[in-house]
DNA sequence: TCCGATCTGTAACAAATGCTACAGAACGTC
DNA sequence: GACGTTCTGTAGCATTTGTTACAGATCGGA
């Protein structure tokens, strides 16, 4: 929990705007705003979850931990998206299955089961928001576990590099942390980006990886 | 599509009795059963889906395909079960994202997306168990991927032979069948069982392996 | 400018999984 | 009983990923 940095606030949500007066008195009972830098611990795996956690502003990274420290990045809840687990644990009173960080300065806000449960049944656009959620992470799921289980790491790896270019194909990331994306070791990346940089498709430099032609690469990376 | 076998119908499931009479004839209003045989295919990838697919008797298994054709299992469907990728894609017209086959003698029950859709916002039985669906699924996706991320094959096939085994230790499949839920081969699966033969926790036969102690087995895996 | 911390690049070797090829065993059908 | 199909067991080799160990490069702070 660090200072105030942002004041992106629930109601800067869609969801959350112009519900009736009831629920947004619901709403406002107990709502409670956090802050994380980034790279903090925003939630501990078997760790009781006490509400929804909506994200206002940065992002939140939703990994597993191997038992020799291996880190895998399950998915990404950005802006406007609510943590589909916190909200499993709420529904079905269960411990939190994963860890969970800040990627960025992130701002979260936390509405407590008692009261997501009631505006779940009374708000439709609630309801949409959960199974929106739910979907979004179910095929997130899928795509990943897809991935494992079909591709190389050299493809998948090439796979990340073009999901988190920026647009002029910067990827400023660490080796260590790709790897810990990709549940992988910091030299098994090094490795494969020797490889994709000799063949031309990037350049590698300290925290920081630019892709030469995004188009290339996603051809050379061939079908799943 | 076989001839009938089952009676098994959807309100033989809790979540289906006692509807409102209005939401009773909204689920009659084009509500259709197919039965399908072990090994069918129900759902090919990138298909439209019509409905909300709920199992009444028998088992779906959800898989996908890697380019050499490898299989891998990503979760089953049990009786009482409704198939969340189907949901999801009539939430969000979606073409579906994975194969879906019979893993028994099946009986489903198809409710088309618009009444579907009509019962969740009626009917609160029904969107609980929609959220529970969506829970189940969610869980079930991130424990595999966990498996796959932090374990080696030889305590992931222990781990499915303890989950598949019937009370009395069997588990009635090919090593290719089990190959195929855990995404890898044969002659893996038949090296890593000769290990775990050798080592007096199991027996293999044809189309069978018999768990010798299943508490041992389990504690020969150890922590993941 | 110097120094410490962190990141990158690389090599050699080990472990795990996949591929190819066979032979033999186990079934079910005719 | 014969035969065809399918399953199991296994060996040898290939590929992919992981581990260990270093050296050198790059930053940021004092």
């Amino acid at each position: 929990m660090e200072n105030p940095k942002s004041t992106a606030g629930i109601t800067d949500i869609e969801t959350f705007q112009n519900l009736a007066p009831e629920s947004r008195t619901v709403l406002a009972r107990g709502l409670r705003y956090f802050e994380y830098q980034k790279g903090s611990l925003v939630l501990e795996k078997g760790r009781r979850v006490s509400g929804a956690y909506v994200v206002a502003s940065g992002q939140l990274r939703v990994f597993t931990i191997s038992p020799d420290g291996n880190e895998a990045t399950l998915y990404l809840i950005n802006p406007g998206e609510t943590c589909v687990l916190a909200l499993n644990c709420i529904f079905n009173d269960l411990l939190y299955p994963a860890w969970v960080e800040a990627g960025a300065t992130t701002r979260i806000a936390v509405i407590p089961g008692t009261e997501f449960r009631m505006l779940f049944e009374r708000e439709p656009k609630i309801r949409n928001m959960t199974v929106q959620a739910f979907s979004t992470i179910v095929f997130r799921l899928m795509a990943e576990l897809e991935d494992v289980h079909s591709s190389k790491l050299d493809q998948r790896l090439a796979r990340f590099l073009l999901l988190h270019a920026s647009t002029d194909g910067k990827v400023q990331m660490t080796q260590q942390e790709i790897a810990s994306h990709l549940g992988t070791t910091r030299e098994v990346i090094a490795r494969s980006l020797r490889q994709l940089a000799s063949a031309g498709h990037i350049q590698t430099g300290r925290n920081r990886i630019v892709i030469n032609d995004p188009r290339k690469l996603a051809e050379s990376v061939g079908g799943r």
